[in-house]
Formats: C-alpha cells, sequence, structure tokens
RNA sequence: GGCCCGUUCGUCUAGGGGUUAGGACGCGUCCCUUUCACGGACGAAACACGGGUUCGAUUCCCGUACGGGCUACCA
C-alpha cells in the first residue's frame, strides 16, 4: 500500500463544459503523478444518463490538452490496461453489478422496491416529526419497502413480477466510522449521519458511489484526489471498501478546497458577474443554449491559465509565482495544499498573463497575431508583424488586445485625437512637421536612434522644444495619444509610410 | 434544520508559542518617460470574537460568530 505505484484519475461527467475547478482538479491530479513518476487517468464518468450532454466529452478532451494537463491513459488519451474508461461501457462488463451483488450476500447492501412517491412520503414524514437526519437509514429503512423489511416471499414476489428496484448500502445505525484525508488530517462521522447509499439503480447502473470505487479498484488507483463536495459522501465510500473486504486496499483520500466565486461568496458557477470565463474553452450548451466564452478565446495563454489556477490552493512554499510546468511537478506536495476555499481574482488572472505574455517570443505572438489579421484581410509579412508584437506586447494584458492595441500599424489613422491637437496643433508645429518631412524623407538612414536625433536637432533649429511636439507627431502618425516607443514605431511603419501619412496628416488637419 | 469542512491585509497566500506578521495582485504617492504601459522606490492594508493552556498566544485546546459544502435512483 505505502509503495504502490501512484495511479491517479480524474474522473469528470459528461454533463457539460468543464469549468475552471474542474481543470484544478485535474491540475493536481497530473502534478502529483507526474512528481512520483505515476499515472494520470481520465476516466468518463456517465453513469446517468439523463444528465449526458452532447459533446461535453470532446470538450473535456481538448480542454485537458489545450492547458497541456494530458492524461497518459483513458478516453481521448489512448487506452491503457484498464480499458474501458467510460462507465457506461464498463456497466456492459457486468462488473458493477456483480460488486452490488456481493455486498447484498454478505449482507451489507439489500434491494429496495420503493417508488419515488414512497420516498417523497417518507421524507415528509420525517420531516413533519422533525427527525434531525431525514434519510433512509437503519431506522427508516424497517418501515420501507427492501429486503430487510419485507419476508423472504414477499421479495421473491417482487423480484417475480419484474418490479424495479436498487440496491442500497446497509449503513449501520450508530458506529463512528474514522478516515484519512491528506490534505485534512483525520475525519469521523458517525454512521448515523450517513444514508443508505443506493449503490445501483434501477436502470441497472452504478451510482457514482458505487462505479468509482469499483473503478478506483480494478484501475489500482493509488489516491483519490477530488473536490471537498465529496467530502460528506466519503464515510460511505469507507464503508463501502470495508465491507467489499477492500479496505486495506482503498486509495488515500486527498479532498481539495472548492474554487470560489470572485463576487460574493459561493461555490464557482458557469457565469460571473467579472465578466471573466469559468471555463478554458468557449463552450455552448446544446441542451440549455447558452454558450460560455473560454480563457482561451478571451486571449490568454494556457500556461499563464495553469499558473493561476495551481496558486488556488496550493503554494510551492517560497515566494514564487511565476512557475513553469516542470516546476510544479517537482515542487508540488499535498502537504502544501491549503484546506480553505479560495475566491479567485479576476485582476491577479490577468496580470499573470501579462508576465507571460511579455515573455513570449515575438514570432510566436504574430503567429496568433496573424490569425486576426487574415480575419480583418490584412496582408503583412511575418518580420512586420513580428517587430509589431514586439512593440506592442509590452502595453497588453491579453493576447486578444493586439489589434486595438496595433490596428494603426496596418491601417492610416481615420482621425487624429482631438485633445492633442487642440491643445497643440498651430502653424508653428505645421511648419515644423513639413520641415520634419522634407529632413527624414532625405535620410538615408531610417532608424529610430537617427529618426530621434533629427527630430530633436529639428526641433531646436525651429526654437521648438520636442515635448511640444512629441505628443503631436504620434497623433499625425497614429491617430492616437498614446502607444509604443515613438520612434521605433516610426522605424517600423518605414519611411514611405511614415512621409506619407505625415503628408496626409498636414493635408487633412487645418491651416 | 442536521452533519461535515473551514477562518492571516479587499483578493491569493507565507509563517507559526516570543517576528517590525513576509510576498504577490489590486490601490495610493513618487521616480523614469512625449503618452500609456513596463521598470523602480515608498505607503495604506490582516492574524473573526470570547474563554482557557502558558512566563508569553496570531500560532495549541474549547466555545461563539461568520463562510462554505453536503443533505437525490446527480455527479
Amino acid at each position: 500500500m505505502e509503495n504502490k505505484r501512484v495511479r491517479v484519475r480524474f474522473a469528470p461527467s459528461p454533463t457539460g463544459g468543464l469549468h475552471m475547478g474542474g481543470v484544478r482538479t485535474a491540475l493536481f491530479n497530473y502534478l502529483f503523478a507526474k512528481k512520483h513518476g505515476g499515472d494520470f487517468i481520465l476516466r468518463i464518468e456517465d453513469t446517468d444518463q439523463t444528465r449526458y450532454v452532447n459533446g461535453a466529452e470532446e470538450y473535456i478532451v481538448n480542454a485537458l490538452k489545450w492547458c497541456g494537463i494530458e492524461p497518459n491513459e483513458g478516453v481521448g488519451f489512448g487506452n491503457g490496461p484498464h480499458a474501458p474508461y467510460r462507465q457506461s461501457e464498463r456497466k456492459e462488463l457486468g462488473i458493477y453489478r456483480s460488486y452490488a451483488e456481493r455486498l447484498v450476500a454478505s449482507g451489507h447492501a439489500y434491494y429496495a422496491f420503493d417508488t419515488a412517491e414512497e420516498l417523497e412520503a417518507m421524507r415528509k414524514r420525517l420531516e413533519a416529526a422533525k427527525v434531525a437526519a431525514p434519510q433512509y437509514n437503519a431506522v427508516s429503512r424497517q418501515s420501507m419497502k427492501n429486503s430487510t423489511a419485507l419476508s423472504e416471499d414477499e421479495v421473491k414476489k417482487l423480484m417475480d413480477a419484474g418490479t424495479p428496484y436498487v440496491i442500497r448500502l446497509k449503513v449501520p445505525r450508530n458506529e463512528e466510522i474514522r478516515f484519512h484525508d491528506i490534505i485534512r488530517g483525520w475525519v469521523v462521522v458517525n454512521s448515523s449521519q450517513v444514508d443508505d447509499k443506493v449503490l445501483l439503480k434501477s436502470d441497472g447502473m452504478p451510482t457514482y458511489h458505487l462505479a468509482h470505487i469499483v473503478d478506483d479498484i480494478e484501475m489500482k488507483i493509488s489516491h483519490a484526489v477530488r473536490g471537498e463536495e465529496w467530502l460528506p459522501s466519503a464515510p460511505a465510500h469507507v464503508l463501502i471498501y470495508r465491507y467489499l473486504g477492500l479496505e486495506n486496499e482503498m486509495p488515500q483520500l486527498a479532498h481539495l478546497p472548492l474554487i470560489l466565486r470572485p463576487d460574493g461568496q459561493g461555490k464557482l458557477s458557469k457565469r460571473d458577474k467579472s465578466g471573466l470565463p469559468m471555463f478554458p474553452l468557449n463552450w455552448y450548451d446544446e441542451r440549455t443554449k447558452e454558450s460560455y466564452i473560454g480563457y482561451r478565446e478571451s486571449g490568454f495563454f494556457a500556461d499563464a491559465f495553469i499558473n493561476m489556477l495551481v496558486l488556488l490552493g496550493w503554494n510551492p512554499g517560497n515566494n514564487q509565482e511565476l512557475l513553469s510546468k516542470e516546476e510544479m511537478i517537482s515542487l508540488f506536495s499535498f502537504e502544501r495544499v491549503n484546506k480553505a476555499g479560495a475566491k479567485f481574482d479576476p485582476e491577479k488572472t490577468k496580470w499573470f498573463n501579462q508576465q507571460y505574455l511579455k515573455n513570449k517570443p515575438n514570432a510566436e505572438l504574430a503567429d496568433l497575431f496573424a490569425v486576426k489579421l487574415k480575419e480583418k484581410q490584412i496582408v503583412a509579412t511575418q518580420t512586420y508583424v513580428e517587430g509589431v508584437c514586439r512593440l506592442i506586447k509590452e502595453k497588453a494584458h491579453l493576447a486578444s488586445e493586439f489589434w486595438e492595441l496595433g490596428a494603426f500599424f496596418f491601417q492610416e489613422p481615420e482621425k487624429y485625437d482631438e485633445v492633442v491637437i487642440a491643445k497643440r496643433w498651430n502653424s508653428s508645429a505645421r511648419n515644423f512637421f513639413i520641415k520634419l518631412a522634407e529632413i527624414w524623407s532625405a535620410s538615408e538612414n531610417f532608424s529610430h536612434a537617427v529618426l530621434e536625433e533629427k527630430f530633436k536637432s529639428t526641433a531646436s533649429e525651429n526654437g521648438i522644444k520636442p515635448g511640444e511636439v512629441m505628443p503631436l507627431l504620434r497623433v499625425l502618425i497614429t491617430g492616437l495619444a498614446g502607444g509604443p516607443a515613438l520612434f521605433e514605431t516610426i522605424e517600423l511603419l518605414g519611411m514611405a509610410q511614415t512621409i506619407h501619412r505625415l503628408q496626409r496628416a498636414l493635408h487633412e488637419l487645418p491651416e
């Protein structure tokens, strides 16, 4: 057990797009597996056929790929020794039923024939009686329709008649259940708080509770890492392992703190007021006809996204915040995972992206930007686009801001910043720019150093302070009051374009 | 309601019986700069509360408050 090979799984259910909370769970699993040279498995928990959403599974796979959190075994990533990895397919193996029947045979589970209405009636009755825990349990099961309360004959009759039934876990009435959680330490719960969980549904499908245990055992999972929302049902899971005689093979548990919404409180929801994405990729829900934007489409980089995510609930123990995936892997441990939930901060998320943006090679950014340019039907050389990226990346937080920031590199200004013009445009400025255009166009060297030198000397020759005409120069060339380093911008634009823009501005601006 | 989990600056967090309680985002001031951004300097900003234990608690224990999760034939 202690020396068991590390095998962890990410086991989402395909009921919708994978949101960032799920991505973080996958990430922690992945990092832990890599750290220990183990396996990371993707298992699809599609036991609820009524909640299946088309495209969700594909989305999960694509999202993990984009994030660089790739399982080495499982749905979408190549079958390993424990295929299939989709529970709906594993059900065909009869595997879940056989485990459930094993529990019935040993007296730790039973058949229950209650209808939805009967269950509802029981709940109402218990609530009316002000029972602290109104649930199907050791007490209430005695007055319900199941094989612990009914005679053998009655059960047989119901069975023969084909009455739908479920198999429920027979939870003892009053017993202390202890289990160890890597992140939280020892947790103790009394079995009176645990209900007789349905293990096998009437459609023959297992519930999560049974299915994940069977699969974790069959797939030799060493650590079950999942969100805190599972903590309350963990005692039931311990009982299932115990009754199966598998308590010694049970995976170690690690319940991750939840990621909370940035505004107010509560679990992360699909949409948030901050306007920031909750999903890694765009997601369109066929059912609800709702679409959600993704980090990728919003201009975030996968590595920045992951970096932001990994620090939600975990830290490397030093003050380092920018971590490569390799660093995350070597530094990761559950000991450094927090217990408390974390609100994620949209501002800091952008800051992370900015840091990564600054460090990206211009060629890579240019490739990204090229897609947008193509959309705009703009033709430009790779070298030119790279130059543009070099200049604008210092000012951007998101790749999606490139067009807004750099459009003037590809099209002439349509208007000139009115504030600057109103404040500084006059006849002496006009004369200055006429001369500047002449001098620049006669220049053999159009490098930014030369441009700046000539700009300044021309200004002083005309008794003008450079600072007075500098803002104007930018406006005449770009139309805007602010932007990247001016002379570098002009150098990149080139002589022909620069002189053309200057003359055009001279022509359009009032005398 | 019941059960479980949690609680250090607004947010993410480090720390841990004796510290000027550290860092980051954001915010403010200043420097750099033609602008914006980057960068740099500085600053405001936290141990939820009440009891213990202790020479000494932010740190350990117990309560309270607050927050979150769960309470389905959903995961």
